[in-house]
RNA sequence: GACCCCGUCGUCUAGCCUGGCCAAGGACGCGACCCUUUCAAGGUCGAGAUCGCGGGUUCGAAUCCCGCCGGGGUCACCA
């Protein structure tokens, strides 16, 4: 029986949690998902400046909220690495006890001089290795560096891009533990990795970089390397990284844009990775069908407009019930109380569904159904305000109030009779209703919401309609 | 600048490993039409990539090889 697969995601709690973590994070959690494997969350506190216990139940909060769950990690101990510090320095007296890792006391400041001037000569700064033999005591301070070989080349077998050779002499005895005792992010990473049995890294392109160095520590530490996955960068627009100044970039944003999280999710996942010209998922379906072998290598802009056409469809998909339910704290923003009655808010939704393309939309276009239009939109009312338009209002409330129930299909049955008495078609009859309704040109089928809004509240607007459509025609007799 | 990665419709992509089924398929967006009480949704059709460019190999290349160009990433006692 081959060992389970363990796989990490590692976000630092220094923001919000960005698509394209999230993104990782995702295809981390498919993959093990996929193979029965285990899914480890760790925190990269070690950033004491920028991280904050806020930012860290946001990012717990957006990975919960998008359906990746993980089965190690917060809240147990362990998995933070502020609370780690002890294995870290454990590991670092190891290297420096086999001589593997060496104390330097050079200066940052010098240290800077000279990458200055290598990097004038156009030359990859690389430390000289002046204290590699300098053998510094341990009562002067010092940070500790890894040794590596000056000679040779180390190979990076990377699951997608497959061998990627860096020669040393692009390599140089990076930092382990800093001179005031904390331990760098590359050691952390090989130190957890390790320790946590990861057994597959799937992380962003930018680190691939920084994976010949990594593996050196590997090796130093005696430790097999982990299968290497590095897939590509989100993109913006304009083709650089994704970041805030491309707009909503965290998965807060996305979710308070009223995108639903079946849409985010399925839309990361079709980001570079693919299974046939399939573009709809579910999470289950991910996680079922996710491989390596079909994710891509190049990098891949966010596409904002194919994003909300998924949350059109999910929302489309969802059950009205469920998305009533989700419906509520826009509405609250949106200054609509949402109702006690989920049953009735359902039937709202049920209007709206097809209509919708984010939760904000929908809120947004639920406004009539709370309260009666407030202004009527001025095109539709100059097309259908017509001289005639309050006496066909007349007519249509006479006729409604001797009319009993809020069927759709008796409603338009009385609709279609009373438009072919006074020789209209359906529209005209249909957009005085619309307008009186809804005070706009587009709206839910009139039928259904008559039934919604109850006769009482149907007759009251057309009222009003009425009423309005006479003082805008001046004065009626 | 050095090193590394990447390069198929505007965008996400299938195909590339195992050359011919690809005069390149799907999706978003866009246009038209159909349906229709409005708007959507749905349906049908259409425009849109000579597969970054140039050489090769081959009977045959998006698919293999070489060069070039373009884009991105990494070069910290940040993560």
């Amino acid at each position: 029986m081959p060992e389970p697969v363990r796989v990490r995601f590692a976000p630092s709690p220094t923001g919000h949690l960005h698509v394209g973590g999230a993104r990782t994070a995702l295809f981390n959690w498919a993959f093990a998902r996929g193979r029965r494997g285990v899914f480890v969350l760790r925190i990269e506190d070690t950033d004491l400046e920028r991280s904050t216990e806020e930012y860290l139940g946001s990012v717990l909060d957006a990975l919960t909220w998008l359906g990746i769950d993980w089965d190690e990690g917060p809240p147990t101990p362990g998995y933070r690495q502020t609370e780690r510090l002890e294995i870290y320095r454990a590991h670092a007296e190891r290297l420096l006890a086999e001589g593997r890792a060496y104390r330097c006391r050079c200066t940052p400041a010098a240290l800077d001089a000279l990458r200055k001037a290598a990097q004038a000569r156009g030359e990859t700064f690389r430390y000289p290795g002046t204290c590699r033999d300098a053998g510094v005591p341990a009562s002067e301070p010092h940070a500790l560096r890894l040794r590596i070989a000056d000679e040779g080349q180390t190979v990076v077998d990377d699951v997608l891009h497959g061998r990627v050779v860096f020669e040393h002499s692009q390599l140089d005895d990076w930092i382990l533990v800093r001179t005031d005792g904390t331990p760098t992010y590359n050691f952390c990473v090989v130190v957890d990795d390790v320790t946590m049995k990861i057994t597959h890294v799937i992380r962003g392109d930018d680190h691939l970089s920084n994976t010949p160095k990594q593996v050196q520590c590997y090796r130093a530490l005696g430790y097999p390397t982990p299968a290497f996955a590095h897939i590509p960068l989100i993109l913006g627009p304009d083709k650089n990284r994704l970041s805030k100044r491309h707009g909503a970039t965290s998965v807060q944003a996305f979710r308070e844009a009223g995108i639903v999280r079946e849409a985010l999710f399925n839309y990361l996942a079709r980001l570079g990775w693919s299974h046939g010209d399939q573009e709809v998922f579910s999470r289950e379906e991910i996680a079922e069908h996710f491989d390596l072998a079909h994710v891509g290598l190049a990098a891949a802009v966010f596409d904002r407009t194919k994003l909300e056409w998924l949350s059109q469809h999910w929302i489309k998909t969802l059950p009205a019930a469920d998305l009533a339910e989700r419906l509520g704290p826009f509405l609250e923003r949106a200054g609509l109380p949402a109702p006690s009655d989920r049953a009735w808010l359902a039937r709202v939704v049920t209007t709206l569904q097809e209509r919708a393309k984010t939760l904000v939309e929908m809120a947004e276009a639920a406004t009539f159904y709370f309260r009666a239009p407030q202004v009527y939109e001025p095109a539709p009312v100059a097309k259908f305000w017509t001289a005639e338009a309050p006496s066909r209002y007349a007519r249509l409330i006479k006729r409604l109030e001797g009319h009993g129930g809020t069927d759709p299909a008796a409603l338009e049955a009385l609709y279609r009779g009373l438009a072919a008495e006074l020789g209209l078609k359906l529209v005209d009859l249909a957009q005085l209703t619309r307008i009186a309704l809804t005070g706009r040109a587009a709206s839910p089928p009139i039928f259904e919401i008559i039934g919604i809004l109850g006769k009482e509240e149907t007759l009251r607007r057309l009222r009003a309609a009425q009423a309005a459509a006479e003082t805008a025609l001046g004065s009626p007799r």
